[in-house]
DNA sequence: CGAGGCATTGAACTATGTCAAACCATGTGG
DNA sequence: CCACATGGTTTGACATAGTTCAATGCCTCG
């Protein structure tokens, strides 16, 4: 973006503190803007028939969020909730469309995003109807460790209540907790509290790969 | 588009026929352009580790495929095999790669796209995750009926296997055959020879909606 | 201390996958 | 024309993964 259009979108940007549990924005409304994550970590679900939530992505530090809604124009599609204590900073739509339709680098860096979002799609697409619970519950707690990294004691960053992560594998809570206490007491997982950490990552990607 | 770079397009675009069951790329290659299907339907389908196909999408008259690999400069993440005969046209990745730096107006149409795309993508992952097996058939039939039609007697244009049905869905071969016997036997699917055709379309929107 | 929310466990139930056998259309070579 | 291999389809019986419901424990906050 030239300097011109960095300055207009700096200026017109705001910050917003969300709190834990808070939502950013929900499924059906309409954004006049994105959300760029300054610090925490927002989940973003959709509501499914049966009433249960399925997390599709998890979004942290440096990630623009609604861009899919204000690239096509309409309303959003899924409700980001804040997973942790964030802060947001929201960039109106105006300035961005309007880049959009004048900046061929921008919309490329745009679209190469999106390229990106759209492959990982497919992947969980691929993994949500061909893995069985467990194969996904290691999928999980390895995108976790990759993603948000670990503390010193080897234990994940990002704390999800079990229901978040029965959410982002797609599966009831207790199945998700059973399989949690399989794999602690297999050795694959460590847990302190609500914090797990990965014990032995190479038994996960076996089970991934079907051994 | 200008003039000019249609006209670049149309020069260097060749027509390619592909028979029933052929691949068009597979997963892992390099595309040095995309395709546009001019006729006929392509299966997308992704390899997973247990070794079953998931078919991701499906792509017929006028939809392009493999721009998201020639957008991201990666080697394409899905297969695609035709479904029926095709008539498909290549277009080179130097045109596209060009229009896209220069033309903001050709990539904001581009990636408008692929935001629909991405929005199909997540709403596939929540069928995926939360609905049970006769749901998601009953998701693939009103599918088929809508994006392919159905011919005069009432029975769907597009004529899958047993198979590639249950790779849409996700699931083994004889659940799906079993799930289309009950609801023929219930009178919400009619058939003939290969051909299914859709008897009690509000039927079927009940049972996804969970009643 | 008591209430509410999350986590855990057990047991019963159900959906789905797997395996094996039978079936049917189709094409092939004798 | 028949015998037979072939590949997709169908059905049955069975095993298992996963869900659901209900009860209990455990922690935190007022």
């Amino acid at each position: 973006m030239s300097k011109e259009e960095l300055k207009r979108v700096s200026d017109s940007k705001t910050t917003r503190l969300v709190k834990k549990g808070e939502p950013i924005f929900k499924e059906g409304e309409k954004l006049d803007g994105v959300f760029c994550v300054r610090d925490g970590v927002s989940k973003l679900s959709k509501l499914s028939a049966n009433g249960k939530d399925q997390i599709v992505k998890l979004a942290s530090k440096g990630e623009v969020i609604g861009q899919r809604s204000v690239v096509a124009e309409e309303s959003v599609n899924l409700t980001a909730v804040a997973v942790s204590d964030m802060e947001v900073c929201f960039i109106p739509k105006e300035g961005i469309v309007s880049t959009l339709h004048t900046n061929p680098n921008f919309t490329l860096e745009v679209l190469r995003h999106m390229a990106h979002d759209l492959k990982e799609a497919d992947d969980v697409i691929v993994n949500m109807s061909q893995k069985n619970v467990k194969q996904r519950m290691a999928e999980a707690f390895l995108y976790l460790k990759k993603n948000f990294g670990e503390d010193e004691e080897g234990f994940l960053r990002l704390v999800l209540s079990r229901e978040d992560i029965s959410n982002v594998v797609g599966t009831a809570i207790e199945s998700c907790i059973r399989i949690i206490s399989e794999f602690k007491k297999k050795g694959y997982l460590k847990t302190s509290g609500k914090k797990i950490g990965i014990a032995d990552e190479k038994a996960l990607n076996n089970l991934i790969e079907g051994f």
